[in-house]
DNA sequence: AGCACGCCGACT
DNA sequence: GTCGGCGTGCTC
C-alpha cells in the first residue's frame, strides 16, 4: 500500500446549495484536517465561490457515478463553524425525506432550510453575533412591569374548559397521534393547543413544541396569545416567530434561538416545519387544511404531511386542527378499525352562548336579471346598518370587472403576454393582468374597430364596493350618518400596514359594510358582524379542479366562522348565498353546517373516480417559449420511460396522461404544459419519479429540447 | 444555479 | 481601441 500524505486528511461528504438536475447534486467530497461531526456547518470553496455547506454521511462511500474523482484534486475545506452544535440525526433524517420524496437534491433542502444570513457569515461574523445573544439573553427576560408571573398565570389557566375540550385534551394526553383536532370555528381550538403544549413543557423542563400556521398575518395573534401564556414562564424571549415577513437578522436570531434550545415555543409558516429543534416534543399544525401549507417554488413540500412525517421519525405528538378538515386528513382519521391512522378528537360546538349563523340561500333564478345583489340582501344589509351592526361581503375577484368588451366587433380586454384577461380597474383607469402585471390606460375607443362603446363585463370588489354605495345611499345609521363603505382586498392592502389599519376600523365601528376579497373571510376575528354574504361562491362547483369544492367548503365555513362571534349579537347572525344552485348538496351540508356529511359525499367522488387521498398523484410541468417545445419534452419523456428498464418495470402501477396545456397556458409570454401521473400506490409512484429523473435528464440533452426554460417534479400537487 | 471564459457589435 | 451581449462549460 502507498503510503498516505505526509499531512493525513480525513475525507469528509459536504452538502452545499446545488439544483438536482445539475451534475453536482448529491454530495461533495472534501478534505478536513480532522473528523467532522455528520450536520457539522463549514464553509467550503466550489469554482470560485465559497459556500456554507453541511456534512453528510458518516461514511464515504466512493460514488460509482465518478470514480475517477482522486483524492489529488479534492480541495480543503475553507473553515468549520465550529461554534454552532452540529444539526441532529433528527433533523438530517427530515431533509434527507424531504429532498428524495418532493425530487430534490438534499442539498438544495438542506440550505433553504437554514437561515439565508448563516450562508454569508464567516465563523468569525458568527461567533461575534452568538456572544452578542448570549449578552442580551443572560439579562432577567421575565420582568413585566405591573403583573406578576403568578397573578398572569392565574388568570389563564382560569380559562374555564368546555367538556368537549377537556375530553380532547384527555384524549390526547392518553394516546400518541397523529391527531386531527376537529373543531367548529369558536369552539377554543387554540385553548386545546395551549393546554397541550403547556403538560409537555411542564413534564420535560427543556422541551420545544413547534406551532404551524398558514400565513404571515395569522401569525401575530397567535404569538401573542403564546407569548401572554408562556412569556411569563420561560421568558418573553422563549417564544420566536419563523416566517419570510421577518428580516434576515430576526429570521436567523429565531433560528439560533430554537437551535440552541432557548426558544421552548417556535411559532410560524410553512418553513419553520425545518427548524432545527433539539428538544423538540410536539408539533402543533393549525388549519391543517389551508393550501398554504404546500411550497410552490423549489422543492414543493406540504409542511403538514412534514410534520406528520417529522413526528413520527422523532417519536413525538403531532397535533392537526381545523373546522373542515383537508379530505386527506379526514380520511387518515377514520376509525382505526377501517384502517385509519389518525385519532380524531372532536369539539363541534362553539364555546359560551355563540351558536352558528344562520345560512340563507338566494336563489338567483328568480332574482331580477343580471342584479349583482339580490333585494333580499340587499334589505337585509340595510336593516343592519340601520340597528348599527355591521355586514361583510367578499366576492373573489378585485378589480372593477374582470373583462372590458367591445359591444360592437367583440374585442376584449386580453393580455398580450398571457392567456389572460386584463382586469379593468376604474379607480385609475387601467388594464391590469393579475398575472403578469402588464398596465395600460383604458383605450378611448375600441383599439380594433374604434367603438368607442367598450363595456365592463362582469364584477369585482371595485365594483360591488361602488355599486352597493349607490343602493345604500339614502340609509342611515343609527346616529343619523351617512353608510360607510370599506373595501379590503390586495389592491388596497399594498401599502405597509394598510391592513391592519383598515382591519381597525373595523373593529373600532367606524364601518358598517365590508367588501373584500377572500382575505377577509380568513382569520380576522369580527365581532359586531352580524352579516356574511358570498356574492358569486358559484364558479367552484363547477370547476375542473377536483378540490374546489373542497376549499369552497371551507371558504364559507369559515367566513360563516367570522359572523356572531359575539355572544350577545350571536343570535341574529346570518350567512347569505348568493347561488342559481340552492339545492346543491355542498350548499345543502353548510346550511347544517355538517362537515362530516359534505366529507363523505366527496370521499365518495374520489373513491369512485380513484382519485386522492385514495390515489397518489404527482404532475410534471414544463416551461418553453411554444407549447411544441414544452408539451414535446413531456411525452418524449413519458415515451422513453418505456424504453429504460427501471422506468418501464414501474409501468404497470401507474398511468401516465399525455401532456396538456396548462390551464394557465401563456404568462409572461412563457408556454406551460403539465403531465399527471397517477398511481394506487405511493411506493410505485415514488419509485418511478426516482428511476425517471435521469430520464428527463436526458430528454432535455435532447437538441429540438434545448429551448426548453424548465420542468418540476411536483409530488401531492395541490392544483391539477 | 453561479461564475468563468470567449468571441462578436456600438460606444467613452 | 474597450464595454458588454449571452452561448458553452465547469465546479468536490
Amino acid at each position: 500500500m502507498p503510503q498516505a500524505t505526509p499531512n493525513p486528511a480525513h475525507l469528509t461528504q459536504v452538502l452545499v446549495n446545488s439544483p438536482a438536475y445539475s451534475p453536482m447534486a448529491g454530495v461533495l467530497t472534501y478534505l478536513s484536517p480532522t473528523k467532522l461531526v455528520p450536520g457539522s456547518l463549514v464553509r467550503v470553496p466550489l469554482g470560485q465561490r465559497e459556500l456554507l455547506g453541511v456534512v453528510w454521511h458518516d461514511t464515504h462511500t466512493t460514488d460509482p457515478l465518478k470514480p475517477e474523482l482522486e483524492p489529488s484534486r479534492l480541495r480543503p475545506i475553507s473553515a468549520t463553524l465550529e461554534t454552532l452544535p452540529p444539526l441532529n440525526a433528527h433533523w438530517r433524517a427530515l431533509i434527507q425525506f424531504a429532498a428524495s420524496y418532493y425530487q430534490r437534491s438534499a442539498g438544495e433542502v438542506a440550505l433553504a432550510a437554514l437561515p439565508p444570513q448563516l450562508r454569508e457569515f464567516s465563523p468569525i461574523q458568527l461567533s461575534r453575533k452568538l456572544k452578542k445573544l448570549a449578552k442580551t439573553s443572560a439579562k432577567p427576560a421575565n420582568s413585566a412591569p405591573g403583573t406578576s408571573a403568578s397573578s398572569l398565570q392565574n388568570t389563564t389557566n382560569s380559562v374555564v374548559l368546555s367538556a368537549e375540550q377537556t375530553r380532547a385534551i384527555a384524549q390526547f394526553n392518553q394516546n400518541s397521534g397523529p391527531f386531527l383536532l376537529f373543531g367548529a370555528t369558536g369552539s377554543g381550538k387554540t385553548e386545546v393547543f395551549m393546554r397541550c403544549s403547556a403538560e409537555l413543557l411542564d413534564r420535560k423542563p427543556e422541551a420545544q413544541v413547534l406551532v404551524m400556521v398558514p400565513e404571515i398575518n395569522l401569525t401575530p395573534q397567535l404569538e401573542e396569545r403564546f407569548r401572554a401564556r408562556f412569556g411569563q414562564l420561560f421568558g418573553l424571549d422563549a417564544v420566536v416567530s419563523m416566517h419570510s415577513g421577518m428580516t434576515p437578522a430576526q429570521r436567523l436570531n429565531s433560528w439560533l434561538a430554537a437551535h440552541s434550545g432557548a426558544a421552548r415555543i417556535v411559532l410560524g409558516t410553512r418553513m419553520a416545519v425545518f427548524a432545527s429543534m433539539p428538544q423538540l416534543q410536539l408539533i402543533i399544525v393549525d388549519e391543517e387544511h389551508d393550501p398554504s401549507y404546500k411550497s410552490h417554488e423549489g422543492a414543493r413540500y406540504s409542511a403538514r404531511d412534514l410534520a406528520v412525517y417529522r413526528g413520527h421519525q422523532e417519536g413525538i405528538k403531532v397535533l392537526l386542527g381545523s373546522a373542515t378538515p383537508s379530505l386527506e386528513s379526514w380520511y387518515h382519521s377514520r376509525p382505526a378499525t377501517d384502517g385509519g391512522r389518525y385519532q380524531r378528537l372532536e369539539m363541534p360546538s362553539r364555546v359560551g352562548s355563540g351558536q352558528l349563523p344562520l345560512v340563507r340561500r338566494v336563489d338567483m333564478n328568480h332574482q331580477p336579471k343580471s342584479c349583482i345583489i339580490a333585494p333580499p340582501l340587499l334589505s337585509a344589509i340595510a336593516l343592519r346598518v340601520a340597528r348599527g351592526e355591521q355586514s361583510m361581503l367578499f366576492l373573489n375577484r378585485r378589480g372593477y370587472a374582470p373583462v372590458l368588451e367591445c359591444t360592437d366587433c367583440g374585442w376584449k380586454s386580453n393580455c398580450a403576454n398571457c392567456s389572460a384577461f386584463r382586469v379593468f380597474h376604474k379607480i385609475d383607469r387601467t388594464l391590469r393582468c393579475h398575472h403578469c402585471g402588464f398596465t395600460e390606460r383604458v383605450p378611448r375607443a375600441c383599439p380594433a374597430c374604434g367603438n368607442p362603446d367598450i363595456a365592463p363585463v362582469g364584477r369585482g370588489t371595485e365594483r360591488l364596493e361602488e355599486h352597493l354605495a349607490e343602493l345604500l345611499v339614502d340609509i342611515r345609521r343609527p346616529d343619523g350618518q351617512a353608510v360607510r363603505i370599506v373595501r379590503i382586498d390586495a389592491d388596497t392592502t399594498k401599502l405597509k400596514g394598510a391592513l391592519e389599519s383598515q382591519l381597525a376600523q373595523v373593529h373600532a365601528g367606524d364601518v358598517d359594510v365590508l367588501v373584500g376579497t377572500q382575505m377577509i373571510a380568513k382569520g380576522h376575528d369580527f365581532r359586531r358582524i352580524t352579516l356574511v354574504a358570498a356574492v358569486n361562491p358559484d364558479n367552484a362547483l363547477f370547476s375542473s379542479d377536483f378540490r374546489a369544492p373542497e376549499r369552497l367548503f371551507s371558504l364559507l365555513m369559515q367566513a360563516a366562522g367570522r359572523a356572531g362571534r359575539d355572544a350577545s349579537v350571536a343570535g341574529q347572525s346570518e350567512m347569505w348565498l348568493q347561488t342559481f344552485h340552492p339545492t346543491h348538496p355542498l350548499y345543502e351540508a353548510l346550511k347544517m353546517h355538517d362537515y362530516p356529511a359534505f366529507a363523505q359525499s366527496q370521499l365518495k367522488e374520489r373513491q369512485q373516480a380513484a382519485m386522492p387521498p385514495m390515489s397518489f398523484q404527482a404532475l410534471v410541468r414544463a416551461e418553453g417559449r411554444t407549447q411544441e417545445v414544452a408539451q414535446g419534452f413531456l411525452n418524449a419523456a413519458s415515451l422513453a420511460a418505456a424504453e429504460q428498464s427501471d422506468t418501464a418495470a414501474l409501468l404497470a402501477h401507474l398511468t401516465i396522461y399525455p401532456a396538456v396545456p396548462m390551464s394557465m397556458a401563456r404568462i409572461a409570454n412563457v408556454e406551460r404544459a403539465q403531465m399527471l401521473i397517477e398511481s394506487p400506490s405511493r411506493t410505485a409512484l415514488q419509485r418511478f419519479l426516482t428511476a425517471w429523473q435521469s430520464v428527463l435528464h436526458s430528454t432535455r440533452q435532447q437538441p429540438e429540447y434545448k429551448s426548453l426554460i424548465r420542468w418540476a417534479v411536483d409530488v401531492d400537487p395541490l392544483l391539477i
